[in-house]
DNA sequence: GCTATATATCTTGTATACAAGTATGAATTC
DNA sequence: GAATTCATACTTGTATACAAGATATATAGC
């Protein structure tokens, strides 16, 4: 692997980890000494986080952690419902939708025994709910297109699932949805998805603005200084 | 002007324009000397260039302009139509629609003798209908996602226009679309948008492979070389 | 004490040198 | 003649040096 990619990687785990908070400066030999690189792959790697919206570059004046901005959250929210919802209504349409929904039925409609309940695990297996409708589709594009917004929602919805009760609705909206897919109910199977994405939301939001209360002056700090 | 941001413009035209060939490959020295640059900037442009889809990076092994993959490009239409859709159902629902609108009826809604008809002008005013639609709309991160997809298609769309008679449908398509929407009637709208963008999509389709039927080899090539 | 200017420091932008890996082709062996 | 090995040229990956520009600080002037 790249050491380019390396520090990708890692630069991104401290922006999700919160060691680097949004609206945090830094500069690109900071982060090179940090990783023991040179600023080569260091800028690379900046530059590739730019396009993903994680930080932004000041014309030679540093670098900035980009601020929250919920706003900007709340649409990528509508971004991900408008996909998901697209793949459901065209998967009521195939006929061998159970067997491409088979693997996702045996995660999330199974008895409550046997369901995970570590928020953590529960959190990764959301997240490969949602992708794994896509990939029921036979759009990649579309899938790529979800992939990339969900990374970018990533860093407020790993907050999720702490909240009581979470767990379990997730486990109960998840199989309707699938049970609404197999019966080919298209309406109904977009209607609780809506919903579903539409609380996970909402909870996040108000966990986030909770958990970071203290640097909630910094996280919401428009983009536009200076 | 950044010189990277210079290179990376002057590669994409180079690319649109097919003075760089689908499936072509080169290096970053070659570019650097054809730019009058160093490969720092060629490197940085040249990784824009990669995570939008114009180019790949083969390990130590060169660069290659990504062959065309006529699927591919199918489901971006399903994406922007996708998205184009969502735009106007919820403009049918806002009053001041007329308002936001005024700009792309004078253009659009007006008598034949003041249509554009030069094949170039039109496809630029059609880009900008599109873009107009979105603009209308609210949710800036759908307009990026929608940005981001016709950039990727207009290496294709470009070629459209040509065609007899598509100039005089697409104005009569755009107007009826507009009347649509200022008459609040969400499903006409939605329904002339799609029909529209699936003319424009099959015309670009049958052109494309036509004027280019020579490289077609090249174009269709796929991208799991070695 | 306040403002304006100049300088020093720090930042990114760019060029270049070198390291590491790949592919190609010639020489060699069978 | 065919397969294999080795050397060479070429490619990207990385480090470093320097240039250009921005900011902050200190100093001079009032």
């Amino acid at each position: 692997m790249n050491l380019a990619e390396k520090v990708y990687r890692q630069l991104k785990e401290d922006i999700f980890d919160f060691r680097m908070l949004p609206g945090d400066r830094f500069s690109e030999s900071e982060v090179a000494e940090r990783m023991q690189a040179s600023r080569t792959p260091v800028r690379e790697a900046l530059y590739r986080l730019e396009r993903d919206g994680y930080v932004q570059v000041y014309f030679r004046n540093g670098w900035q952690v980009r601020p929250f901005d919920f706003r900007y959250f709340e649409e990528l929210y509508d971004v991900r419902t408008l996909l998901e919802c697209e793949v459901v209504r065209r998967l009521c349409m195939e006929t061998d939708r159970a067997e491409r929904l088979s693997g996702l039925v045996t995660i999330w409609c199974c008895k409550p025994s046997q369901r995970q309940v570590d928020p953590v695990d529960v959190a990764f297996l959301d997240e490969e709910f949602h992708f794994g409708l896509l990939e029921c589709g036979e759009n990649t594009q579309m899938e790529a297109i979800h992939k990339d917004v969900c990374e970018r929602l990533r860093i407020i919805r790993r907050l999720d699932f702490y909240e009581p009760g979470r767990i379990q609705a997730t486990y109960e909206e998840h199989s309707s949805i699938l049970e609404a897919i197999l019966s080919a109910d298209s309406s109904r199977a977009t209607r609780e998805l809506t919903r579903h994405i539409e609380v996970s939301r909402n909870t996040v939001r108000d966990i986030t603005v909770h958990r970071i209360q203290e640097a909630r002056q910094r996280y919401t700090t428009d983009l536009s200084r200076k």
